[in-house]
Formats: structure tokens, C-alpha cells, sequence
DNA sequence: TGAAATGTTGGGGCG
DNA sequence: ACGCCCCAACATTTC
């Protein structure tokens, strides 16, 4: 047995069902914590505002367990390797155990800092404890990466046993930590206060995580199929932030999932839709493994010179897109919702998304970019598939002329115009019934910025043009 | 996990 | 009784 080892948290911010760290214990007598915030390394997909913000209460929610447990949690800001390595001297570890992530940017940087220890005879040792099965396990026949999810998850269930999620490891005291930061240190808040609204929509942190779980497998789960489409209703997990910094783990959730199927018929319906939005998860990460340029660029290479606008700061629609003055209220909606919790209901980020690059023309990554500084959930994997499929461009996509009508979308699932009013105030004059498409009514709400079918007529016409 | 245009069917009013 | 028209409801096609 091995006397220190180090474990290197990134985005596994839990003491439960840790692989690294469960292996870390069992094979050395000391286990040291380390942290370190090297943002620059994800470049250039540095996280936005909004993630930071939970970073921030996730990384205090850790160090106080971990404190809780006798091994305080070691911060540190700077290169990586260069870090490990100093706590490698300062400790006398003799391994350094971290769990993997599946961004471009950090495989690269993880095989460096691999190799690296490798050749100075420091042990190390990664594990899958961010998704239930590790990309490239599951391929069609011929051996390639699936491009559309039915067939994909159908492979990936076949593929896939569901363990028993291990309990947190039982951590040795450490009497001499080496020196770290606080996690004020690293001044992940913004200047400006911002945030309250943050504040009220979420807890960050491991026990606020698997409360969130079990709350929504008790209740909701049960009628998730419908109720996940409605934004005027609690129906969804919201467990997507607390996923993303791994909080709680995939195989966490599915254990949760099929513990309830057993233990009651009633809601199974419910709970396997639900374990298909953990397969999306699961094909976000595998397709951005097979095809990491598509961050940026179209999977599907007919789309290249598709003609979206590219805005830049300026843009006027885009900035109304932006700030949810777009006249259109679902849309309004959905971007205020957005920048006041950092969330924003599934059902509409289809709907603006739709919006953004149908309705108004502008490029998908200029949606990608805006959910990207403003989700607690930003996630690549998710953000770059969510929109692709949406723009029509990316992997099972919806077809480009599927062009949601707003109106049409809030009728349906917003039948009681709850979510427009709860959102976009400017609606208290408008009568009950026309909330969805206030300019048929009067009322003092703006127009909208785009006639909505003359855009889709114009989308189409583009569309049709650029297929030639 | 679309919406709109177009086509079809069938009931009912009416001369 | 019958043909005709209208139109709602539903189905299919198109983008």
C-alpha cells in the first residue's frame, strides 16, 4: 500500500459513488484533495458567469465536507501539471487519481499532464465517473460512432448495467495539509451583484443534489411525460447543473430511476422518458469524443455555407434576443428566465433557439455562445448538440423547415399563459387568452421584431436555396 | 421533440 | 328523396 495519494477533483465535486477517489483511499494510507482552478485550460471554452457562480458554492460545499471528514480540500489556482507537481513535492504522494472529462480541450490537457507524471514515476490512474458508459464502447456494426440516437441508446442499454452507487469512502485525517486558497480566492463571483436570482432558484453542492433527486423520483418522475413539456409546471429533474459539475453521478440517477420502477408500477412510463434524457446526456459526450469540432462547426458538412449571420456585439436583434425584448412572449420569456435563474426550461430553449437561427437568421453559435455565459447547466457536450439539433445542422437533427411557431408552442404548453405572465410583466394589460400573441389584442405590449411568417418564409427560401 | 397547406370525408341545411 | 354547398374534423403532403 502506497503511503500518499493525491486525488484530483475537476467536475466530480462528490464524496459519494467517486471512482477515483474510492480507489485513492483503498490503495493508500493518506488521501490528499486537490482543486485546481485552471480555467484558461479550457480555452476557448472558458466557463461563463453564471457556471462560475456555482462553482463557487459547490467548491465551499465540498471543502466543508471534505473539512467534515479530516481532509481538507487543497486550492490552488495556475497550471495543472505545474500544481500536481508541487503538491506531489510538498506531499510525497506517490499517485494522483482524477476522474475523466470528455471536453477537447481537457483530453488534451489530461494526456499531457499523464504522460507527464508518467515520466517522473508518479502512478496514475483515471476513471469513468461522469457518464454510465465510456465513449467509443458504443458503435454500430461497422464499427462507427451512431449519428442518431434511437439505435444509439437502444446499443448503449444493451450495453449497460446499472451498479449500486458506492457510499462516500471513510477518509483518513491529515494533520499537515499543504497550503491552498479559499475558494474566495479564486474570485469566481462577479463584481456586480447580479446573482440574487441564482441564489433563489439553486443550491450547488453534493446533499443539495441528491435531495434534488430524490425529491423529483418521488414526485414528478411519475408524470414526467407530460409535465416535462410544460414551463408553467415543476416537471422536470433540474437536475442538469448538479449533473454537470458531478455533483451526483449518472449512475446515481439511473440506480434512483430503477429502484422506483421495481418498487412501484405506477410512473414507470414516466421514468423511462426521463432515463432518455440521461441517453441524450450520454449522446452529447460520445459524439463530441468521435467529432470535437463540432463546438464550432456544423456535423454536417451540406450546412457549411448555410447563411447565418454571424452578429457581433452591436447587433441590435441579436442584443433583443439577448435581453428578451423580441416582442415575441414565449421567446421574451425563456431569455429572462434565463438570465434571471441561469436556467432555462428545455421546451423553450427549442423554442428561442428556433427562433435565433430560423426566425432571425443568426448562427447557432451565437445561441451557443449566450447559453454558454448565461446556463449554471452550460455544459459543451449538451449546449453544442441541443443546438445543432435545433439549427438542423447536427447530429438526429429536427429537420431545418421544422420551424417552431412560438404562438403555436405557447398555446400548447403554456396553455394558461403562467409562465409568459410569471416572466414578462409588460403582459398584466393584456386580456386573458391573447398573452401568447398580445399585438391581436390591446394592450401595450411591443411588437414583434420579426413578422413571424414572413421569416419562415424567408428561412425556407434560404433553406431551399442553400440545398442547390 | 412542427406548422401550414392541401386533400378527404361526412353531417347537416336547404332548395 | 335528392343533389348541392358549406364547413368542421381529420388525414396527408409539403416545407
Amino acid at each position: 500500500m502506497m503511503s500518499t495519494a493525491i486525488v484530483w477533483f475537476r467536475r466530480d465535486l462528490r464524496l459519494a459513488d467517486n471512482p477515483a477517489l474510492q480507489a485513492a483511499v483503498a490503495d493508500a494510507k493518506r488521501v490528499v484533495p486537490v482543486y485546481i482552478h485552471a480555467p484558461e485550460e479550457e480555452a476557448p471554452w472558458q466557463p461563463g458567469a453564471a457556471s462560475n457562480w456555482w462553482l463557487h458554492h459547490s467548491l465551499r460545499a465540498l471543502a466543508a465536507d471534505l473539512e467534515a471528514h479530516g481532509a481538507p480540500l487543497v486550492l490552488r489556482r495556475g497550471d495543472s501539471l505545474q500544481q500536481l507537481l508541487e503538491l506531489i513535492d510538498a506531499t510525497g504522494a506517490e499517485a494522483v487519481y482524477w476522474n475523466r472529462l470528455y471536453e477537447p480541450a481537457v483530453l488534451k490537457r489530461d494526456a499531457r499532464v499523464r504522460e507527464s507524471l508518467g515520466e517522473r514515476g508518479i502512478v496514475t490512474q483515471d476513471f469513468n465517473a461522469y457518464l454510465l458508459l465510456e465513449p467509443g464502447r458504443v458503435l454500430n456494426q461497422s464499427g462507427a460512432p451512431y449519428k442518431v440516437f434511437t439505435p444509439f441508446w437502444k446499443a448503449a442499454r444493451g450495453e449497460l448495467t446499472v451498479r449500486a452507487p458506492a457510499p462516500p469512502p471513510k477518509l483518513t485525517s491529515i494533520k499537515q495539509a499543504p497550503a491552498g486558497l479559499r475558494v474566495d480566492d479564486l474570485q469566481l463571483l462577479p463584481d456586480i451583484l447580479w446573482y440574487g436570482g441564482l441564489a433563489e432558484n439553486w443550491t450547488p453542492g453534493e446533499a443539495a443534489a441528491l435531495a434534488q433527486l430524490d425529491e423529483f423520483i418521488q414526485a414528478p418522475a411519475a408524470d414526467y411525460k407530460d409535465d416535462r413539456n410544460r414551463p408553467d409546471k415543476p416537471g422536470t429533474s433540474r437536475l442538469s447543473a448538479h449533473l454537470h459539475f458531478g455533483e451526483i453521478s449518472p449512475h446515481q440517477v439511473a440506480w434512483a430511476a430503477e429502484k422506483q420502477t421495481a418498487e412501484s408500477a405506477r410512473g414507470a412510463a414516466g421514468i423511462e422518458v426521463f432515463m432518455n434524457e440521461i441517453g441524450w446526456r450520454e449522446f452529447a459526450h460520445h459524439l463530441l469524443v468521435h467529432f470535437p469540432h463540432t463546438t464550432d462547426e456544423p456535423l454536417r458538412p451540406d450546412f457549411k455555407a448555410f447563411p447565418w449571420r454571424m452578429p457581433d456585439d452591436t447587433d441590435e436583434a441579436y442584443r433583443a434576443w439577448c435581453t428578451g425584448h423580441t416582442g415575441v412572449p414565449l421567446v421574451d420569456a425563456g431569455m429572462r428566465e434565463l438570465w434571471h435563474t441561469g436556467w432555462m426550461h428545455n421546451r423553450v430553449r427549442m423554442v428561442v433557439a428556433s427562433f435565433l437561427t430560423k426566425n432571425q437568421l443568426i448562427s447557432w453559435q451565437a445561441g451557443a455562445r449566450w447559453f454558454w455565459d448565461t446556463l449554471v447547466d452550460a455544459n459543451l457536450a449538451s449546449n453544442t448538440l441541443g443546438w445543432q439539433w435545433t439549427a438542423g445542422c447536427g447530429a438526429d437533427a429536427a429537420p431545418f423547415f421544422r420551424i417552431f411557431n412560438p404562438i403555436r408552442q405557447g398555446e400548447k404548453f403554456d396553455p394558461h399563459e403562467r409562465y409568459v405572465r410569471r416572466w414578462c410583466p409588460a403582459l398584466a394589460d393584456i386580456p386573458q387568452g391573447a398573452a401568447h400573441a398580445p399585438w391581436t389584442a390591446d394592450g401595450t405590449y411591443p411588437e414583434p421584431i420579426v413578422d413571424l411568417k414572413e421569416s419562415r418564409a424567408v428561412a425556407l427560401e434560404a433553406y431551399k436555396h442553400a440545398r442547390q
